[in-house]
DNA sequence: ACCTGAACACCGTTCAAGT
DNA sequence: ACCTGAACACCGTTCAAGT
């Protein structure tokens, strides 16, 4: 393989290598304009040229954080029923938590930032933009699915708050003190959960239907 | 029932009616502070007196639009669909979480107990218990609705554990920041929850078909 | 095309001052 | 105790001006 100089980075490198590391050093940091800008060494105005919204910085920035986790997903391995793979990449993100201590260190950590003391309006947004990175990742997941024709078209948007939900909360019971038993029902979980977005039949009678 | 003239809204009362109105013009809507006091009537400072951080006006506006909702276990109210009722037992179970403030408070002390350090063994038991009873009031709603026919006959303890996991992501999500957005999708995101345990249609296909 | 920095219209919070 | 409104230190975005 060949080596590269890093010769020079461009001022957009720049400006994502500052707020990644900012995000590196304090989880909850406040990604301003003006702060990334003059970490980076560059103008607010420069910084809006590459990314004309906050927003697109946060979500440029996170969902490169959030890339360097999973290689492949089997998402598309059609050999495999599409539920099964929903569940083996759902599985994937939850491997993320950890186990034991590590899940515990990983949640010690999370509720020190957000709910040991009240998050300011910054860390908050930080927050919500991982949030929504963790949600895109599953919506496009569904999409797939639905493309295939394995999942009927819906709300892809609530299904993977509805999903994101489930891991959380297996998340947060890995944390948790637990029986042997657990262990064993998440994979169980999972697949009820995606259950509830797979199926396409309606469950109340037609008489009672909703308008 | 007795009637009461509305005589004069305090003006605390003023500032929370004006936040719920405007939560309800527009979910998404921005309850700022200067917002909030012009569309209230008074000042920015009266509204700070009431409310020392806009977090705490947001909590309590947000706590009270949750509030109006659950009075007794309306699991064998028949003339409503078997699925509408589980989710509103689980909306009660929920419920018992908080919001805002109170929510936070009540993860600090389970996670200060379980999570910091390593449980002792004594600890452990209890909360297993707690988790335990949890579950087996779901699992009796769930018998309930096996007796009826309204779900097919199944495992019942896995599928309680599975809606304890969502009823705990929600909970945890709960104490977390979060947007507008998130307490629309918190009974959308119960509905999907009840479709995985409700349905009674094989998702594999005939041939594959469990005996 | 890239970059600057001032200006604009916000924001949450603080606080001296009134009643 | 309740209420006012100015002031402070921020924020994201826009934009004329430079190179």
């Amino acid at each position: 393989m060949e080596h590269q100089e890093p010769a020079e980075h461009s001022t957009r490198d720049k400006i994502l290598i500052a707020a990644a590391t900012m995000l590196g050093e304090d989880p909850t940091a406040r990604l301003s304009v003006r702060a990334v800008a003059a970490r980076a060494g560059v103008s607010t105005g420069s910084l809006r040229h590459f990314f004309p919204t906050q927003q697109e910085l946060l979500d440029t920035v996170i969902e490169g954080v959030f890339g360097w986790a999973f290689p492949g997903d089997p998402i598309r391995d059609t050999s495999r029923p599409a539920a099964d793979r929903l569940v083996a990449c759902l599985q994937q993100v939850l491997a993320t938590s950890g186990t034991g201590e590590q899940a515990r260190e990983t949640w010690r950590v999370t509720l020190d930032a957000y709910v040991a003391a009240r998050p300011s309006a910054g860390s908050t947004s930080t927050f919500l933009a991982l949030e929504r990175e963790g949600r895109r990742r599953i919506e496009q997941w569904l999409t797939v699915l639905t493309d295939e024709g394995a999942i009927p078209p819906g709300d892809t948007e609530q299904r993977a708050r509805f999903l994101s939900t489930v891991v959380d909360g297996l998340s947060i019971e890995r944390a948790l003190p637990t029986d042997g038993a657990r262990l064993a029902a998440e994979a169980d979980t999972l697949r009820l959960a995606v259950l509830g977005v797979v199926h396409d039949v309606p469950t109340v009678s037609p008489d009672t239907q909703v308008g």
